[in-house]
DNA sequence: CCACCATATTGACAACCTTCGATTTGTATG
DNA sequence: CATACAAATCGAAGGTTGTCAATATGGTGG
């Protein structure tokens, strides 16, 4: 007993077409992969503060610092500023003892990208 | 159990305010966490591309094709529709033998505006 | 060289996530 | 009512994550 089918093949026709904004474009498996990859790395509120903390000071701001605005313990907050070197969004200069982070402008705007291609296919406008 | 995940319900309001601020705002507590939560929900590529699919389809797409999407079995597949269900971004409804999913328009757009503000709260412009 | 400070790394642990197979629940139909 | 099918839920295995205490590394200054 089959039901007729309800899911509308996604075809190149159909993005070949030619209009531009009413389909919803396709997104494909590395699309989502790179995207879920960056939806877990701003998947905590310590990352998204401590990148917050980052763009408010438009600068660098050392580890101290940042250590010093949570109640978390040090390695932790050193934990979260891996995770976030490793996706590329920050990147850390050591000067004498202290370490300074700062946005990668390039990276972020990247992620920014990414993000609203993305969030830009899960409903029209 | 896991505790139920929480869409803000008025980010519309907030973004109201008044102007488009080139300085950069802080990220109180409450924001990072939903947003944390939202980006949570949006990690995963598999939930990624059911999202997707919903969004072309514009409209209700059967869990059963769904499920034929993927590679995955269908428990895992109900598993993610459940939490994309607990974010409130999807809504599934019984006809018959079948469920169908469709997008929350609304809790999409709310989302979206979520995002797009933490999102600015990374870098100017 | 030694003591000290700032970060990073390691190892451990509990909590959580993704996935699956088995079972249950809801619905239609013979 | 019995059977069959669609979807959800349960229970478990295996991997990942967030956190901490302990330790290592890198740099400064006595």
């Amino acid at each position: 007993m089959k039901k007729e089918l309800t899911l509308i093949k996604n075809t190149v026709a159909d993005l070949g077409a030619c209009c531009k904004s009413t389909i919803q474009p396709a997104l494909n498996q590395t699309q989502a992969e790179q995207a879920a990859n960056l939806f877990a790395a701003l998947a905590d509120p310590t990352r998204l503060t401590i990148l917050n903390l980052l763009a408010k000071s438009q600068g660098e701001v050392c580890v101290c610092d940042i250590t010093a605005s949570f109640k978390l313990g040090q390695p932790t907050i050193s934990h979260h500023l891996k995770i976030l070197r490793d996706v590329g969004l920050i990147t850390g200069d050591r000067r004498g003892k202290w370490v300074y982070y700062s946005l990668v402008r390039s990276q972020v705007a990247s992620a920014k990208n990414l993000i609203q291609e993305v969030v830009g296919t899960l409903i029209s406008g």
